[in-house]
DNA sequence: CCGAATTGTCTATTTGTATAGACAAATGGA
DNA sequence: TCCATTTGTCTATACAAATAGACAATTCGG
């Protein structure tokens, strides 16, 4: 741990970060500085800035206007705790998916979203298996995940994580032994009619859902 | 959240970070595979094996012999769990030093060594505060954490946490209101005969010691 | 309408990152 | 000793990141 730590980590990612942090957790809402002054406040050029500006409202959170000024897209309703940098929940709850002891509540056989396929740089069509789990705490159901596999990639997945408990153990019986997950997005949800049947819980019953994109050791997708 | 996550994060680093979450979780001891084999394992070039390899071996937590190969220098005792990227203890326990209800027990205006020159990125000699804060749970004392600042960037730190019981409100007061932990470092150590004295603890009981850095928005060092 | 403030776009330059290939130097085993 | 393996060092090239400066386009208040 010499020198900095941020070595290795672009100028225009860290500040990506901070402020996607800030959005995050509300110490950033409506208008956001001028570009000249964030460039100013975090002793950087202004083109850096921009970049990082520009990668947000590429993720939805910011929306720029010439002559007027740049604004945090309101987000009504859901709440996103975003980014393992500073969240204490992701790992904990990240964690879970991956453990033994949830239980399948579905499988299917689907082709690639639009949405997904983004997520995944995969082209749209592309068959998927979507697996859905549910993990269940002191009785009552908490955490509902769900994951995209490509399924050329991990053939026979549901089967082995029927047998594997876990999915963990299912990639490394498929020669996945070495996986990581990029990032973790944890969310605040209201229980929908669907989620509600499958989970038998009250509809609008507060869950917990989780999104992650793990990669294989040469950061090909694997699991979303 | 669309595309890679993994954009304006050197590839070199990710693998640094990639093997050393391995070496701290005992996945990787002993000898490493070489450096061609890494490249291949990476999907990248030796080169850039080289560079991940560089920055651990500075961090001490590699060795390098020309003809024989890489291997991971065993710490004994103290056990290191490093990087907040996976560690759910960092964030809990990296907050403790900043809530208030900590008690402080020491504080010494001192000359940097060369040891925490290094990680501040500031010349040895150069006058410090160094403050000795403790965190007691449950009745017990639980974690000592060793603050450093530069005396000349936050003067009259000492009084202003006194009196508002927390650094993040005592940097506020001195006009530093937005900070950012760079990194947090757990280990778990056993009580040296100071500590001992100190907290009123066994000799050898188990503590917690954090150790982190913290920076300006600019990204210079302002709290180790 | 004018002008200050702001975002958008352009060119240019320097430094960091990553790849590629070649060869030297040391180790260890057959 | 010889040879395969491994780390160390060098050169070269291509692309990303960051800086610098200039100017256009738009918005908004006076």
């Amino acid at each position: 741990m010499t020198a900095h730590s941020s070595a290795g980590i672009a100028r225009w990612r860290q500040i990506a970060d901070h402020l996607r942090l800030d959005i995050a957790e509300g110490r950033l809402s409506d208008m956001l500085p001028s570009e000249a002054r964030l460039a100013e406040r975090f002793a950087v050029n202004r083109h850096t800035v921009r970049r990082a500006i520009a990668t947000l409202a590429e993720e939805g959170l910011l929306s720029a206007t010439r002559g007027r000024g740049t604004f945090v897209t309101p987000r009504p309703g859901r709440i996103i705790y975003p980014v393992g940098s500073s969240s204490r929940f992701s790992e904990n709850i990240g964690a879970a998916s991956r453990e033994p002891g949830g239980s399948m509540i579905g499988a299917v056989r689907e082709a690639a979203s639009a949405d997904v396929a983004g997520h995944f740089g995969c082209r749209t069509g592309v068959p998927l298996v979507r697996l859905e789990l549910l993990r269940v705490a002191d009785g009552a159901p908490l955490i509902v995940s769900t994951v995209w596999f490509e399924e050329a990639r991990v053939p026979g997945i549901v089967a082995a994580y029927a047998e594997a408990g876990s999915i963990t153990r299912a990639l490394a019986s498929l020669g996945h032994a070495d996986q990581r997950r990029l990032w973790t997005r944890v969310a605040a949800i209201a229980a929908e009619p669907g989620d509600a049947e499958h989970l038998g819980c009250p509809l609008a019953a507060p869950l917990i859902a989780t999104t992650s994109l793990t990669v294989t050791v040469a950061g090909e997708p694997l699991q979303y």
